[in-house]
DNA sequence: CTAACGTACAACCATATGGTTGTAGATGAG
DNA sequence: CTCATCTACAACCATATGGTTGTACGTTAG
């Protein structure tokens, strides 16, 4: 495993800078859809949407750059494919924010175990 | 449950690129983890950074536009509490994704237990 | 009442973002 | 070889973003 790939496995702050930015888009999650179901070439997901080929190729590298997808050359097309670790990488740090509140709403009990306590939730 | 309510449960497109992009931050993601754990002051969080109170002040407001946290006023303080349901809604939105993948894998398992197979679209 | 605190918001600035058009370089089809 | 296709990228533009400072307002402490 190259130091690359560690960088996804261990996500810098501005790596999930860049995942949660490339989801903040609905074009760009439309794409992630697409080819989570299907690799496509950059030209065939361009015809998808009501904008320029350049456009869509900006949203791929976005995509990219968050780690979201890959590219590689077949013949002359470019095609797009998706990495799902980023994917689990975004989720993964949803749960722990998450599980930072289920911690407090715990705490909560504990106070409401005492004599007095507001109702959580 | 009033249309207000409604919103949060049922998002937009609006609404989902809102919660991305607030999540796109590391200072927001801090602020939100920090409120998970304990409601604060604005004035209370914006000490917290190196950055100044107006600054922290519009990242609070970016997270209430996202519905992930919620604020009412205590004295003359103004308290910022979570709202556990936007995040859940990115996450559930992060899982649909993921199942699209998923989903992917399986139609590969069915190309191959079959002779031949042109997945169309 | 007065002063300090917490907030709200406007104005401003530099940079990023999301789109466009245009040009040029690979590559495959015929 | 020639041409159409796919890609890459630069230049440009309008708007959004993330920060600043300054001013004004409500509220609480003393």
């Amino acid at each position: 495993m190259v130091v690359d790939e560690l960088r996804k496995v261990l996500p810098s702050q501005e790596q999930v800078d860049r995942v949660f930015h490339a989801l903040a888009d609905a074009t760009r999650r439309d794409i992630l859809a697409r080819t989570l179901r299907t690799e496509s070439s950059v030209s065939a997901l361009a015809h998808q949407y009501p904008m320029s080929f350049a456009a869509v190729q900006k949203h791929v590298t976005v995509l990219a750059a968050a780690g979201l997808v890959t590219k590689h050359r077949r013949g002359r097309e470019q095609i797009v494919s998706t990495d799902i670790r980023a994917l689990r990488t975004a989720a993964q740090l949803l749960d722990q924010l998450e599980s930072i509140w289920r911690t407090r709403i715990d705490r909560l009990g504990d106070i409401l175990a005492e004599p007095e306590g507001g109702a959580p939730q």
